[in-house]
DNA sequence: CCGAAGCGGAAGGTATTCGTCCACTGCGAT
DNA sequence: ATCGCAGTGGACGAATACCTTCCGCTTCGG
């Protein structure tokens, strides 16, 4: 229905539309759904007048980036889902495409403003309970295994990840402060000794956080 | 020298400038060093116009909060040290502080824009220094006693507990991106099964984080 | 080669925040 | 009890940041 305006859009434009959802993805991802649109535009390399031709509000582009988003994560689960045997397995394959996971769980969960956005669009909606359901199964299989603790909640492990680089709300501050707790918990349980599997880069030092005179 | 100018202050006034500074404390570690003043002054309990008399501009309000904060860490820190036999327990505690200390690591080492405010300011310096030499002391003993993963570094725990609540920033984006991907490996431990502390609260659902109707 | 679709970015409108100012309040010294 | 001055709050004008529209120019593609 609503026609597909993609099909019927000049090469050049059809372009542009794909490098804009490109750019608003990483941007949103990093910085939230908030972000002035200028900035989205030059990332994309266009102008703001062709941003909003092609997406009349910031809503609607919200709406475009978690659509696009979410069918790639959910296309991903799938995929992961039928090649690996371990749930576990799954899970943290799934985890470590923290980007594009990332971004869909601020989205879909963290981020008050989008949150509403996306709540009015019942397709968004339906990906998005499609993405939590392959998790959530990921999640029980994982502790089957005996591999993933009993005492976390896929809740648990989105917040976890979202606000890995972002900032947490949630339905009530009592949720809130539970999550946080929890969240340090983990993180120490993570950080002790032992079983652990070997991290990528080189021990970062308080050196690496000074900015210096970094020009 | 520059005097002391708040053992001249008038009761009340005192009064009121603590409550400015604990609020402050409190919403900068929430929402970052940008929030508007009126948001403050609210919180505090006094108007915009008080706020302004005490601290003449936000830099001036920063740096308070962090002198203030700094010193208490370090307080705590050395309490801690002195009282802890086993520098892993000792770590943990820090940790587990993390209010207080998440600020501190925001404002010292996350926070661009605090970043640029404190590097003038030398005592803030000495203090901000004297408390990464506690933090690395704690490290390498807990390293020794076996109880910390060798392949962390200080730089590692710090931004792991400073992004738990809010975004990652870092002196470049290589640096940046590898510390988000030893993050996310050191979570991923921290998941895994067995050797696991009891989280505090209830596992949170997926459903924990919609706002429903939350009224 | 031409018409129409597409483009960029300047410009106007709006919302948000800053920081000042001043009429009023109440502490505390005498 | 009185009084002067430190202290207070919040309205207000300026400054900024952001959103969105609009229009003259460019480029596709038939």
């Amino acid at each position: 229905m609503t026609a597909d305006p993609e099909t019927t859009l000049r090469a050049d434009a059809r372009r542009n539309r794909d490098q804009i959802l490109a750019a608003a993805k990483s941007i949103f991802a990093a910085s939230g759904p908030e972000v002035p649109m200028e900035e989205i535009a030059r990332a994309a390399g266009v102008g703001v007048g062709t941003l909003y031709r092609r997406f009349p509000d910031r809503d609607a582009l919200v709406r475009a980036v978690a659509m696009d988003n979410f069918e790639r994560v959910l296309i991903d689960a799938k995929t992961i889902a039928a090649e690996e045997t371990s749930a576990w397995c799954a899970l943290e394959r799934l985890l470590r495409q923290s980007v594009a996971l990332q971004l869909s769980v601020q989205l879909a969960m963290v981020s008050q403003r989008a949150l509403v956005i996306l709540k009015s669009d019942p397709q968004v909606r339906r990906l998005r309970d499609e993405i939590l359901a392959v998790l959530d199964g990921f999640v029980a299989g994982a502790k089957a295994e005996g591999k993933l603790r009993e005492d976390v909640g896929s809740g648990d492990i989105a917040i976890l990840f979202a606000t890995l680089l972002r900032q947490m709300r949630a339905k009530s501050p009592d949720v809130a402060e539970m999550a946080a707790r929890r969240c340090v918990g983990i993180m120490i349980d993570g950080l002790s000794a032992r079983p652990g599997t070997e991290l990528p880069g080189r021990p970062i030092t308080s050196h690496d956080l000074d900015p210096e005179d970094h020009g």
